[in-house]
RNA sequence: CGGGGUGUGGCGCAGUUGAUAGCGCGCUCGGUUUGGGACCGAGAGGUCGAAGGUUUGAGUCCUUUCACCCCGACCA
């Protein structure tokens, strides 16, 4: 992609009117667009951050057997009303609305009712199950106050999956194994280290729900961790959780953090409250165990650039960077050829390349690198190519390196 | 929802005791520049969130309302 083709502009002011960094930083490089309070649109370059954090989940999902599908954020009311879900008293998030015929629609904040009343239709012996699946859906949720950015917004990704099972053991074992699906996304987000299964509230069937926390000053939770991070807790299940541990509170400390997902066990809960059973080998119906899998995708993204700007601007793990290489061009047409050849080169190599080709200064090309987070910044320049070389900069590090052609083709390839 | 704050060109801001708006960035055109957000010159662009009111006169005062931000509460 050239930039000079981005219908996006990046902006030395942020708007006055967000103060949290995620914003900030996010609009002022061009990859979302606020729309209203806690909503908000994702520019070309948002988009595909967005995608790939979503990729990164999909393929871990996949690995685990879920299968992907797409419910609809139009909704039923009987649907929730069989789990006493739909009155605004239970659940004080809903947006409603109305078909022309007065009919009532609720508009999904979440989907664990719709999707078990989907599978009631497909899930009908033993022989169905086990069974998950999962879905990247946009919540709405009529949240009192919108905060932090993109971190808690009225709409916003999820990714939802449900695993169903004849047995409660069966349900366990999945559990443990999505835990493990789910470590190994943080760790390929690049939040692996600072990320911890927690006990939280919020179960059902259990006492505890667990949630992925990752440490962030910008997050809303308060995480209690051992010394050898064994251990972690959210604070509003404190008490009862080291109860039940058998852990000291005093040997705990206080950390910030933010969720960036939650999981958690229904058991039979909605089987029995919707209705839905399955025939086991005897001829008998037996309920089905349900648990539940969420990863917030939006505030992913808001959580790891939190985690990792600078005073710069931001700093994408490659793993979720919109492009891999910036491509600054400085010079005439020398540079210009040269700067188009590589640019040729890279693509046809397959890597992702935004090429500053814009009549712009070489400093306003390096800050605008700089605050898109992009990895890797690579310069043509006249002097360079005088020389037969290449410059090669780290955003994270800084590190600036004089390279080849070959070298450099073999450095980011 | 309780408390606090803010709305003035696309963005960030200024606007004194009321007299029909100004700066920086950005944008357009011309020229000079080209390794850390260039410079010179010439331009375009706002009725001051909205509605109502007071006044000879309102961005400045009053009322209502909308939006946005922060703290708290809330967060299956």
């Amino acid at each position: 992609m050239r930039v000079s083709k981005l219908f996006t502009r990046t902006s030395k002011n942020a708007p006055a009117d967000e103060v949290a960094k995620n914003a900030q930083l996010l609009i002022r490089a061009g990859f979302v667009y606020k729309v209203m309070a806690g909503v908000y649109a994702y520019t070309p370059l948002g988009l595909r951050t967005l995608e790939k954090i979503k990729q990164i989940v999909r393929e871990e999902m996949n690995a685990v057997g879920g299968q992907e599908l797409i419910m609809t954020s139009l909704q039923n009311k009987t649907t929730w009303e069989g789990t006493g879900r739909w009155s605004d008293e239970a659940v004080d998030v809903w947006f409603k609305t109305k078909l022309q015929d007065e009919t009532e629609l609720g508009l999904a904040w979440s989907h664990e009712e719709a999707i078990m009343e989907m599978m009631q239709q497909y899930v009908k012996s033993y022989k169905d199950l086990p069974t998950s699946v999962y879905q990247f859906q946009t919540k709405l949720r009529n949240e009192l106050r919108a905060k932090s950015g993109i971190m808690r917004g009225r709409e916003f990704v999820m990714k939802d999956m449900y695993s169903l099972h004849a047995t409660q053991e069966d349900m366990d074992q999945y559990y443990e194994s999505v835990i493990t699906a789910y470590n190994k996304i943080y760790t390929r987000l690049g939040i692996g280290d600072s990320t911890f299964v927690t006990f939280a509230s919020g179960g059902s069937f259990t006492k505890f729900s667990h949630e992925f926390q990752t440490i962030c000053d910008a997050g809303e939770d308060i995480l209690y961790v051992n010394e050898d991070r064994s251990v972690a807790v959210n604070e509003e299940v404190l008490d009862d959780a080291t109860t039940e541990l058998g852990v000291d509170k005093a040997t705990l400390t206080a950390i910030k953090s933010a969720e960036v997902g939650n999981i958690f066990k229904f058991g039979t809960e909605k089987s029995d409250k919707m209705g839905i059973y399955y025939i086991d080998a005897t001829g008998a119906k037996q309920p089905i165990y349900l648990a539940s899998y969420g990863v917030g995708i939006t505030r992913v993204m808001g959580v790891l650039v939190e985690k990792f700007a600078d005073e710069k601007g931001i700093v994408w793990p490659e793993s979720v960077a919109p492009y891999k290489v910036y491509l600054v061009r400085i010079g005439g047409d020398d540079a210009v050829k040269h700067a188009d050849e590589l640019y040729v080169e890279l693509t046809s190599k397959g890597i992702e390349v935004l090429y500053d080709d814009r009549d712009e200064r070489p400093g306003a090309k390096f800050a605008d690198a700089e605050l898109m987070g992009i990895p890797y910044r690579v310069t043509v320049s006249d002097r360079l190519i005088e020389a037969n070389q290449y410059e090669y900069t780290v955003r994270s590090s800084g590190e600036t390196i004089i390279l080849t052609h070959d070298e450099l083709i073999d450095k980011i390839s």
